[in-house]
DNA sequence: CTGTTAGCGCTTTCAT
DNA sequence: ATGAAAGCGCTAACAG
């Protein structure tokens, strides 16, 4: 067990001084190429770990990052990717970062584009991105492109971008996961209803396709035939859900399953329990505060988690270690599917990973 | 978003200097009553996080931590346990440390009884235990208690002793969850088969006592009646396992499910596999190497994860935070039963919270 | 009992 | 282009 090596020790085994070390490590120019070749030939040789929290502590200047993701509402998926992004910040306690908070309404193609027009000229240091409409998000990110200003995605990756990086869930996976998990809670050659949700500008988010597909492709392999029927949903006026609702259940009593590929399960759950409908066996998407109740309650019977938290957490890390101390970034980052049910709920810490 | 407040604010606030303000933060003593109460007073009114990246930096002592568990092979439950330790280790890379570990033979309670003896002589500012056996464990704690050297539990609490903390998994709701799980897969009313393992000294380690009471109770609150069939098993001699499994499933040619309590689940889906008996549902426990295979390749059906890596990482950020920052300690602590299928194992990282 | 000082590893500034 | 020196927030050693 041989002493971490410092600084000192490497510019001591090249014969330099401190300042040529560091100005090498962070390519900062104003290095001969003699010294450079010296410290270089040092750096092969010995295991230099950089004590990230030290250099931290002396660093100036300050940086500025902004974030745009959908609409926070409280107790759901989003707020929970921002809490995460709060987290990277406070492990960071001695960064000087401004941050810098713009949401969009994810059911209204028009709120992102004005959003994201503002955004586009914006100044900042980086951009953590939350998308939904893919055409939109590109052409912003066209502009950082140009602008050369890094970004980073959360919850999905948007194709045809070039992102720093993404932390997103593998939704095609997600999907048949649902599938697997509902058919073996459901007899054999049955019906599976599934929530679609409406969007302003009918432009379905490229999760939920995604999701639908992972889920339709399992059914479709499968020796037992289900007949899946799809059940209409609208977020933005949920005043004809309840009709909606009503008119599937009674169309369709002897359904045995339920799944829900957005985070609304908890809509279903509450109106099949409102109507003394027990045996409708659901699989829902996210750790919504009311999707963990109904969870809770037993009115759901499996719940996927994405890990928001650590999604944010991670970006928001990476996004820094790139800025500050140009760590080498992964490019394709794909979280945890966690399946909860009544049973192990109660030990799913949402910032089990992040918090100390 | 006010700055960040440091010892040298709170000092000035108190009008004593920063030597004292960090003399009453960690209780060093040789501080006037006068002094502490104005210091106290402004801690009050002001949110004073230390930084411990900063603090480690500067201290100057260095601890010794032992650690003991069951021995450690690769792939297994204890070196991902190991695994999580060392990785807390890393967090603090600044601190002054000394690690020993030794480990016993989990299946022979006189190995662990003399190394329990060796280690309640040794020299140590702290220990971590990963228990087996009741009464010997606790007889080291009692050991420990005399001394006054705090020690924190891995994978189990031992009834009777006062850790600091424990870190483990609820292993009753470990074996509800088994059962719920087996019996979604498998028809109404019929057998169950659970493997048992036999230890040298006759003594079954405490939580698979309590995960096969969590999978009795469960299943004899269900209204259909099934059958549970205990398989013998020995892993300290593994040559009678052949017959044992064979002579089973043999007896019991018509079981659809098998649950192992333990993690070595793998055992079992060898054996059918190479018999080509593929109609067996199993849920088994543990992510070792060979486990995560059998479920890759379908031969597992769900795998139950403690989280090893997260309790041996936690347990020791939470010692040294302890030891060295006074950071108060929360004593119980269950981790996540992650659940996991073919489907979203390729996503389970075991470092994810760990690794930056 | 208390304030001052030096130093942890790193970055930045300032002479050279 | 480079080394020396100051300073980040914190603790430890020292002088009073």
């Amino acid at each position: 067990m041989q002493k971490k090596i410092r600084i000192k020790d490497i510019a001591r085994l090249a014969g330099v001084s401190a300042g040529t070390v560091d100005r090498v490590l962070h390519n900062r120019g104003n290095v001969s190429p003699k010294a450079r070749q010296a410290v270089e030939a040092v750096l092969k040789e010995v295991d230099y770990k950089p004590n990230i929290h030290v250099s931290a502590l002396s660093l100036k200047r300050t940086y500025k990052i902004v974030i745009t993701t959908p609409n926070i509402s409280p107790g759901e998926y989003w707020e929970s990717i921002h809490h995460g992004i709060r987290h990277a910040k406070e492990a960071y306690a001695n960064l000087k970062l401004t941050i810098e908070v713009l949401t969009y309404n994810q059911y209204d193609i028009f709120s992102c584009m004005k959003v994201f027009r503002q955004i586009a000229e914006m100044e900042m240091d980086a951009l953590i991105i939350g998308p939904t409409f893919h055409n939109e998000t590109n052409a912003l990110c066209e502009k950082m492109d140009e602008r050369n200003i890094p970004y980073i995605f959360v919850d999905s990756n948007n194709e045809g971008a070039c992102p720093l990086a993404f932390f997103s869930s593998d939704h095609y996976m997600c999907g048949t996961l649902m599938a697997k998990l509902i058919t073996s809670l459901i007899p054999a050659n049955s019906k599976i209803g599934i929530l679609q949700a409406v969007r302003v500008g009918n432009q379905s988010a490229n999760s939920t396709i995604l999701r639908k597909r992972g889920f339709m492709d399992y059914i479709s392999k499968q020796e037992r035939a289900y007949q899946v029927l799809r059940i209409p949903f609208s977020v933005e006026e949920p005043e004809n859900n309840e009709t909606y609702l009503s008119r599937f259940f009674t169309d369709h009593h002897d359904i045995p399953g339920v799944v829900v590929m957005n985070s609304r399960g908890n809509y279903v759950a509450s109106y099949l329990d409102n109507n003394h409908i027990h045996d409708v066996k659901m699989v829902c998407l996210d750790l919504t505060a009311p999707n963990v109740e109904a969870l809770k309650k037993g009115q759901i019977d499996f719940l996927i988690g994405q890990e928001p938290e650590y999604q944010g957490f991670r970006a928001m890390k990476t996004m820094l270690e790139y800025l500050i101390f140009k760590k080498p970034v992964n490019r394709e980052n794909y979280v945890q599917l966690d399946i909860l049910t009544l049973e192990n709920i109660g030990f799913y810490k949402r910032f089990n990973n992040i918090l100390s």
